[in-house]
DNA sequence: TATTGTTATACTCTATAACTATA
DNA sequence: TATAGTTATAGAGTATAACAATA
């Protein structure tokens, strides 16, 4: 039974409000866009985008889910949806027999580049059109932090499960 | 077909992946902490939370839904599970025959301050602990221009269907 | 024994279309 | 004719547990 914390003031319900419908919005917006151009989810443009960013357009499964997707089942259905499609190839890794990489493809790229256009469309006019360039930079640096706090934060002590990557825990 | 925009500089893209990171791994924490604490979804928090601070408890479909869910059927899926917990009631409205009025009940209430101090707690951990008090305020005002821009905007050109609250077009 | 990944399964959630009823 | 909401239905996504294989 965790102890009463002291409520959150108006300031930091307005953050936390901010934060959420903010992001839903814009998620919403980009969702319905990276559907009707490129049939794509966000999840798989967050794995499509992360390849394509990558050294050889490779990546193991493990380092792909980082921050994406939490749970490895999750992963794998991604992987295999997008593999259905041509979009990435799959291959056992040469180093560690264990480990898959994932490979994005021409097709695939070539779907990031259909996407692209009207991804970054939507970020202009529904984000940065609203706010200055000083905005953006302030954004950056403390949802940057925010972010990088949230990701070494260890489980909660009254939540005591899995937690982190998709590589995570679940002792099997 | 869109003409290509200019491409995002190194900042704006820090900003958008923090944004997107944050939320999702914050919104992700906050999930699992509903669940365990109130079989709670995200969504059915947000429901009881706005009836909660709404007068009587009380309010009609189409005002429950803004920036919450998405589409009708969604919300009446949500009110319809709610109400087989006896979290809410609904009924017809008084003034509007074609209105549902839903309101939240004493368990719902209850459910409500289970939830709340573990909901809280993750706030303060995860999001506010890694935070200055300029960087909240930063927050509340930045984002919170966004979410009022992005509420506001209109369909983009290349994606003239529907958008905006549940009560949305959808002509039937 | 720990790690990497897959499969089976069950469930939650969302969205579209068709429909009813009231304004 | 427009608005408020429901229903049917189908599909996408997620998570847990059990499993196989390699380190």
């Amino acid at each position: 039974m965790p102890s009463a914390p002291r409520p959150l003031d108006a300031t930091q319900l307005g953050a936390y409000f901010a934060l959420i419908e903010a992001s839903s919005l814009l998620r919403h917006a980009v969702e319905q866009q990276l559907h009707e151009a490129g049939d794509l989810s966000y999840v798989q443009f967050q794995l499509l985008a992360t390849l394509g960013d990558s050294p050889a357009g490779s990546r193991r499964m493990t380092d792909l889910a980082d921050g994406v997707v939490y749970s490895r089942s999750g992963l794998t259905y991604q992987a295999q949806t997008l593999e259905k499609r041509g979009l990435v190839t799959r291959s056992p890794s040469p180093d560690d027999e264990r480990s898959v990489t994932v490979t994005i493809t021409d097709a695939g790229r070539a779907v990031l580049a259909d996407v692209f256009p009207g991804h970054v469309g939507i970020l202009e006019e529904l984000l940065f059109a609203a706010l200055s360039r000083a905005d953006v930079e302030a954004l950056a640096d403390i949802l940057g932090r925010a972010r990088d706090h949230m990701r070494q934060a260890p489980p909660r002590s009254a939540a005591p499960r899995r937690r982190r990557s998709a590589a995570g825990r679940t002792p099997g």
